[in-house]
DNA sequence: CGGGGGGTTGATGGACATCAACATCTGTGG
DNA sequence: CCACAGATGTTGATGTCCATCAACCCCCCG
């Protein structure tokens, strides 16, 4: 019954098969529920002791900040994601966590965590993979980043986004309801945010993708697909590797 | 004594005091040694079944090619660094590993490693935190890559360059040895070949510093840490969080 | 009714890519 | 020992993608 499944359980899933024992431990994490409004940053860079969370419910990014005030967005999250992690195995936040909508979360304490796996080692295995898929997804991004013009960058974000909604629930094919403005894509894609828009209006006047009213709509799927030369294998496993 | 440790002992004590017991079982991960010459990759973009290593000597670094033929470095590697634990936590890799040097690595197998962890889960904890660190530069190559200019781009990446390699005995705070050509440069900072060839050579005559005869010198270490806005706290913890 | 957040469009400029030519150095085979 | 090719580094000329600045729009909300 995967929806009796917190969203994490079911990611995890994905990579191995969790006994009722390690499925609890995951049920357990819930228990600190918190909610969060928009602006209110849940992890600060720079400070110490920060606890990680669970999404559950809302959309949030994680970014850094330069000095000169610009800033760069390094990852959207979505329900059943891990929020910052790093921040509890490093001391210090390297990164800031801002909700993009209203949030649900559940805060997981450090030692909470590490207690965790040291009893079910295979929780830790399977951590480490989600990790590995969050980082696969910077990598990813990070090649746009440097060798993607603008609309690949753009076509590229969006296949991403509409891939990852559907794996939970929340996204057809066709296309998906997103909460960000252009100044996220702009903040997440090393934009400015009037080139955004043009960006934006090229591709819906190509009849590829349009974001409009806070709805993405997916017109050509194929076009678009090759334009981003996309390749959803990297967020997409066949069937748990640990038995 | 540390330098009776495996550089990937060394490493991972940064974040747990490992147990003679887990010494060993780190120590049996190294029985597989190979060489490997430049243009041999050790993990090809696409192919399944792939080992993951870790790196005792000679530098490499993991890339992505696209379609145009074009190509962005993700990560360049070091000894004691793990190679390609994506490749073997996913199916099939999604990225290559290419020598930059001549190398020698031990080769990993998934199995062995998942096996490891199930059996000494401080083990699975310490990966993932290493694994933790490895996504921390990758993000803050990201951060560069979206918000910073290439003089900006190629100051941070000589500094993270020589943070790295003195944190395991190879350089000074004066410089080191660096075998990567202006190409790698290019490929690494998403940049052209030309281009870096041009700000190596303003960054040498503002007196910041020099990059020749695979050679990196740092003339002035504090104007150019303000100038990539450069801070190593990513890179080095101040002692194990995990007793 | 005013103000602020988000979106849209045009004009201008700059950072960097691209193309092209040439210099150096290395190894290699005649 | 020299000729040659290939890899790497250097410099100039030209072009382009995208940033920046500046208006102006709409809509929502206090």
């Amino acid at each position: 019954m995967p929806n009796a499944l917190s969203p994490l359980a079911h990611k995890l899933s994905n990579f191995a098969i969790l006994s009722e024992t390690e499925m609890g431990v995951l049920d357990d994490m819930h228990r600190r529920r918190r909610n969060f409004a928009v602006g209110h940053d849940l992890v600060l860079q720079g400070q110490t002791r920060q606890a990680a969370f669970i999404l559950a419910k809302g959309w949030v990014c994680s970014y850094k900040l330069l000095r000169d005030g610009s800033r760069q967005i390094v990852d959207i999250q979505i329900p059943g994601d891990f929020l910052g992690l790093r921040s509890v195995l490093f001391r210090t936040a390297d990164h800031n966590i801002e909700p993009i909508t209203e949030i649900e979360a559940s805060e997981v304490l450090g030692k909470d965590l590490l207690g965790a796996f040291s009893k079910h080692p295979r929780l830790a295995s399977a951590v480490l993979w989600a990790a590995s898929c969050d980082e696969a997804m910077v990598v990813e991004h990070l090649v746009g980043l440097g060798r993607r013009n603008a609309r690949e960058r753009m076509a590229h974000f969006l296949l991403e986004l509409s891939t990852r909604l559907m794996l939970v629930g929340l996204g057809t094919p066709a296309g998906f309801a997103c909460p960000l403005t252009q100044y996220h894509l702009a903040d997440a894609l090393g934009l400015s945010a009037v080139h955004v828009n043009r960006v934006l209006r090229e591709l819906r006047e190509d009849g590829l993708v349009t974001f409009q009213y806070g709805q993405v709509t997916i017109h050509n799927l194929d076009v678009l697909t090759d334009l981003a030369e996309f390749d959803r294998s990297y967020l997409d496993q066949e069937g748990p590797l640990l038995r």
